[in-house]
RNA sequence: CGGUGAGUAGCGCAGCUUGGUAGCGCACUUGUUUUGGGUACAAGGGGUCGCAGGUUCAAAUCCUGUCUCACCGACCA
């Protein structure tokens, strides 16, 4: 390609509004242009790395087995009534009319239209298992777009769908998925993660998200620094802390507090340990509790993990916190003085909540604390679960070694979806022994478009992009200094050119009449991997210089060998 | 969905308080200059000031409505 002819659309500035830098990078190197909120148009660079993602998810895909198909962005609103998604998903799911006002969504996922294909089109326990997948456009109407094509409303999916006649059967292709998937971000050299998730309501099954290790990651990672465990932090469980509760040392007594309204407040004025103090939680009761609110508490240092207090039965789906006002009406103080003492609602404490001793939490009168109770001699302990976030420092529940937190992009997540699809819409097929089985399902996502912007946020310097080589919109930039004035390097360039395309090797040939300054900076904001310069001086020696865009190591090379030496990298 | 802020040339911004017919930098076009790291000089093109309504002799500027965009929040009492 040359670049005269292509368009290039490399900008200096950087729009206000691009906050990570893989947005602003994509932005300046000419591969994205916003159109609206979460929509973006590829520009040609941005497309060929978007393609090169995809063509190597495509060619994993089909070594393990999946068949690719293409499904319609356009779905019917029967599907998804059938399913029961059309009341179940939030405003995410963009609900449209045709002229004759039917119903239709843009699919934000495709798990109704896959469930009522295979449920057409297979009928035989001879057929099975099979896994059908797409590349496609997806359509979810984010509450809060943001990063560029990180968190947009349209991108670009692989997802694949999988259907069994046994959970073993489901297993083993989700095993066949999960090790597709460690080859895919391997290939496109990503340092990545799986980590166990969120297996969700539907109950049982098993969960993986793959995570790309970066900064500005909207997910966090609990790591353990001495074995393989990884999960999300709104899954992992935070184990009690070792060893007894220690025994009483003080009485109980009531404390005023008047300007200790938080933890902090408290901790700071009355010279308390953060973990001898107890935060209490009010939330919504479910039927389950017989009671409008519900209690939780945790321990002033730790975080209520929304996901874990959810699941508990006692606790109104989803997740509710309470108001002031009906906060007030209830227990007659306000947040701020709460606590287990004299509480008239079921309280649930956490793990390390319920291990703690000599303790302070509110009184559930204004401006009163309760400092030093103690559980069983000034109040009976509640229920125990495990409610709060893991903190860095914590225990690994596997047993080995001890967690730390980082920040992750999830690129990718494979389900264990059961029956919730196959069961609603009856998606089945004749036994061996002629009986009707409904089939069992797995489900398994990557974010195409994601993953090129999660690719930047790994691999950039101050000059801008440096791709890996895997998924670079070119390979080699072609730059020669100040053709247009001398024929020797016209003719050395084109030579080069020639050759290069010749071998199949992907070349931007930077041939516009712009100082030599301008050509760099613009092949490195792009990330070409491999620079070749021809310039008078090396031209003399019949020589050009390589230079490395990552390492930024050049070289020179006699002519004649460019190309072999291009083709060994 | 709540809060805050912003919409003026392709991009980044000034002008608005105190109304008087729009400006700067980058980018773009032409010429000269420079030639291994975003060169310099000169000339030039490009804007119904988000949209609609109102006040006024006169509105980018004041008022009302509306649309769009961004950031923060939607959890720790």
């Amino acid at each position: 390609m040359r670049s005269s002819q292509y368009l290039l659309a490399t900008q200096k500035e950087t729009p206000a509004d691009a906050e990570v830098i893989s947005h602003q990078l994509m932005l300046r190197a000419g591969l994205i242009r916003k159109l609206a909120s979460g929509l973006y148009t590829w520009l040609p660079s941005g497309l060929r790395v978007l393609n090169k993602v995809a063509g190597i998810v495509r060619e994993e895909m089909d070594k393990a087995g999946a068949i690719e198909v293409l499904m319609p962005v356009v779905q019917p609103a029967d599907l998804w009534q059938e399913s029961g998604r059309w009341e179940e998903y939030g405003p995410e799911l963009l609900r449209i009319k045709d002229r004759h006002q039917r119903d239709f969504v843009l699919g934000p996922t495709h798990e109704e239209v896959i469930t009522d294909l295979v449920k057409r089109e297979v009928s035989s326990y001879k057929q099975l298992p099979i896994n059908l997948y797409q590349i496609q456009t997806k359509f979810r109407d984010e509450v809060r777009p943001r990063f560029g094509v990180m968190r947009g409303r349209e991108f670009t999916m692989k997802d694949a769908y999988s259907f069994h006649l046994s959970q073993e059967c489901l297993e083993k292709t989700y095993q066949d998925m999960y090790q597709a998937y460690c080859n895919i971000f391997e290939r496109i050299g990503l340092e990545y993660r799986p980590v166990i998730a969120d297996t969700g309501s539907i109950g049982g099954s098993m969960s993986h998200e793959f995570h790309v290790l970066a900064a500005s990651g909207e997910d966090d990672i609990a790591f353990s620094n001495a074995s393989e465990f990884a999960a999300n932090v709104e899954m992992a469980e935070a184990l009690a802390p070792a060893g007894e509760r220690a025994a009483p040392t003080a009485e109980m007594q009531l404390v005023d507090t008047p300007k200790a309204k938080t933890i902090n407040e408290l901790v700071e004025q009355f010279n308390l340990p953060v973990e001898k103090t107890i935060k209490t939680l009010i939330v919504k009761g479910s039927e389950e509790a017989g009671s409008e609110l519900v209690a939780l508490l945790v321990r002033g240092d730790h975080e209520l993990n929304e996901i874990k207090a959810d699941k508990l039965p006692e606790v109104a789906s989803p997740l509710t916190f309470a108001s002031e006002e009906e906060i007030r009406a209830a227990i007659g103080a306000g947040p701020g003085s709460l606590g287990p003492v004299n509480l008239n609602m079921p309280v649930i404490a956490d793990r390390a909540v319920s291990l703690c001793s000599d303790f302070g939490a509110g009184a559930n009168q204004d401006g009163k604390h309760y400092f030093n109770i103690n559980w069983e001699r000034d109040v009976a302990l509640p229920k125990v679960a495990d409610i709060r976030n893991v903190q860095a420092g914590d225990p690994s529940p596997d047993g080995r070694g001890t967690l730390e937190i980082k920040r992750g992009i999830e690129v990718g997540h494979i389900f264990q979806l059961g029956e919730k699809y196959s069961q609603a819409m009856n998606c089945g097929v004749l036994t061996e022994s002629g009986k009707h089985q409904v089939l069992t399902m797995g489900c398994y996502g990557i974010g195409v478009s994601r993953i090129v912007a999660a690719a930047i946020e790994q691999n950039h310097d101050k000059y801008g992009i440096i791709w890996p080589d895997a998924i670079a919109p070119f390979k080699v930039a072609l730059i020669p200094m100040n053709m247009h004035k001398s024929h020797r390097i016209q003719e050395a360039a084109e030579a080069l050119y020639k050759q290069l395309q010749q071998a199949g090797i992907e070349v931007l040939f930077d041939d516009r009449k712009e100082r030599p300054g301008v050509m760099f900076a613009d092949m490195e904001l792009m990330g070409i991997p491999h620079h070749i310069v021809v310039g008078e001086r090396n031209l003399d020696e019949n020589q050009v210089e390589y230079k490395c865009r990552r390492s930024g190591e050049k070289q020179l090379l006699d002519l004649n060998k460019v190309l072999s030496f291009i083709q060994a990298l």
